[in-house]
DNA sequence: AGCTTGCATGTAATCGATTACAGGGATAGT
DNA sequence: ACTATCCCTGTAATCGATTACATGCAAGCT
């Protein structure tokens, strides 16, 4: 059964009033009589009525949506991240967009192109990878300060962000081996480019110094944060003439990668080599053996960014601030880590 | 630096035309003139026109949007039905938004609310857990045939619905089991009144009977397809006093949690029990032991469940065909199961 | 030449909600 | 009683793109 639509004119006329009041009893219900108020809302009722909302959109110039940009949606390490945001936007009379940016490259649409259409009031991206023309496109239509970054952020360039203290993390990483004994550490990274990449293998090699561990070149391997990279490090650590008895992955299902191939070739963790990871998914808890990682507060950093950006729409304009807000992180030592084996 | 919209006017002027050709410029370029055509594009160029998405959904009627229902998105089996439907409206028209069911609990907002706010026009739902009173709402809002199911359908709802043969998933698990030369299989069924809970032990229960199996009530163990409960179950079955020598998990996720939680009882994967999954997300061949499990086709569920979408959003209306697209799963053995031990 | 046909383009109504401004009624003050 | 004030409500313009209908022009036909 189709009905066809009910418009705020529809109501009215049920009402006794008119448009006018029927729009001002849904956007500011305090200013009219109780009796009025009413009176609409009964008609409202007994139409069903709904508000188009394109046309709203289209008289007030304002989208009503927000865009989430997300790097994979195969990682499970943003589903948090983006309850976050979902539970932050929840009341706010926003939708929100989810957009998976490794999906999205194959067709040719760009991400600026939701602002121009003005599908859009704004953006959290959790992906610091935008191109320097996505970058230049989001400058010259004005829409930079409705944009906030969480988790990864872009080197160089003003934009508020939200984001784990990586370098921390990535010392406690080290320490934590450390302490249990462990001297020969490596290193998988995240790929070429990547902010957290560059921030986690900061702290490593700071760390490294000043715990004076040794130096290796081939202990620093780059990995690109998925399973596939874990597994390749893992070859590459059992070919290796002198392999490290511990090493520290920038994420956790590179560590799951790194575990599988090491299990692959016969190396069993963490009796012959220690494993950490990095992020603390929940499916961590659950790996054998259970893994060693930093924990990272993701719903905290989805519902931060959220409210980042919900001052950023509501602000006059002039409020430029782009600060950075930076999250704990904590060790949660499992079973992947254990005192080295003695040679 | 803030530039005021560019309205089709604005082209107009400069390509010298009125605004029904740039519009015609645009849906129907090959109605017009080689020469005009060009004026108009060259007009669009230069004033960096871009089509405002509210006004032209008000007049066309149609939203240009899609929704997406997953039950979480802390499960990563939906990412590639997700990628799957991205690709396939990539280049339509029409984004697709993605809604966390599980997310959007919490806050009152229903789904049918998209609709009736003209914010989609078509819905795919990876849920079939949609209350009575959601589909109620579709069924009098008339929107029902721009609904289809992926992956999950509606038990006596006549909605579209593309799916994997989950009964004979369950067959080929419970056949490889036996094959290997298990008699006391348990499974791990998924939440209570959830459609693939009700497929999948259909066909566990179809099979044991064909093989003659022993049969034990509480090798039927409930659980939710979550990680936790994979745990859960472990922790029930070492507790028996007739523990089977093989399980059937009804997802990956509880079979990693399955495995995690016998380790944890010291019960090894597979030298004491062997377990097998249902999915194959891309974790399984990387958890340890890589998981044996039934292969669903994920991406394809998706592209096909929006293909399908697609069509009824184009077709006139009457064609209200409601058929069941059934997609064919395989085995995936890999090291979580084995022979039972010799006793 | 006069008339039809067909095609390209223009004019203006329209989608539905919001809101500036106008208007009207009640209350209070002199 | 008359006027000023305030508050509530109504009228109508507006947001920007689409499209039914009108128009005008050129080509073809008798």
């Amino acid at each position: 059964m189709i009905q066809k639509t009910v418009r705020i004119q529809d109501v009215a006329k049920v009402a006794g009033v008119s448009t006018a009041t029927v729009s001002r009893a849904l956007s500011n219900p305090e200013i009219l009589t109780e009796k009025t108020r009413d009176a609409v809302f009964e008609a409202i009722r007994i139409t069903g009525y709904r508000a188009n909302h394109a046309a709203r959109s289209l008289r007030t110039q304002r989208a009503g949506a927000v865009l989430v940009l997300v790097p994979s949606l195969d990682n499970p390490f943003f589903s948090q991240i983006l309850a976050g945001i979902s539970a932050a936007f929840a009341n706010s009379g926003y939708s929100v967009l989810i957009s998976d940016t490794a999906a999205k490259t194959s067709s040719g649409k760009r991400h600026v192109d939701y602002f121009l259409d003005s599908r859009i009031d704004g953006m959290i991206s959790l992906d610091g990878g935008l191109t320097e023309q996505d970058l230049a496109s989001f400058g010259q239509s004005g829409v930079d300060d409705r944009i906030v970054f969480a988790c990864e952020w872009v080197h160089g360039a003003n934009y508020p962000s939200v984001r784990s203290d990586n370098i921390q993390g990535a010392k406690l990483a080290i320490r934590h081996l450390y302490d249990l004994g462990h001297r020969a550490i490596a290193h998988v990274t995240g790929p070429k480019g990547n902010v957290l990449t560059h921030a986690r293998r900061e702290g490593v090699l700071a760390e490294r110094k000043r715990l004076d561990l040794p130096v290796r070149d081939e202990w620093i391997i780059r990995g690109d944060f998925t399973l596939q990279s874990g597994r390749e490090g893992a070859k590459r650590i059992v070919e290796m003439d002198h392999p490290p008895t511990a090493v520290f992955c920038a994420s956790d299902m590179v560590a799951f990668g790194m575990i599988a191939g090491l299990h692959e070739n016969g190396v069993s963790v963490p009796d012959d080599i220690s494993v950490i990871g990095f992020d603390d998914i929940e499916l961590s808890e659950f790996y054998v053996p259970a893994l060693t990682t930093i924990r990272q507060d993701r719903r905290r950093l989805g519902t931060r960014a959220a409210d980042l950006l919900m001052g950023k729409m509501r602000a006059p304009e002039p409020d430029r601030i782009t600060g950075i807000d930076l999250l704990d992180v904590e060790l949660t030592a499992r079973e992947s880590t254990a005192p080295p084996r003695r040679g």
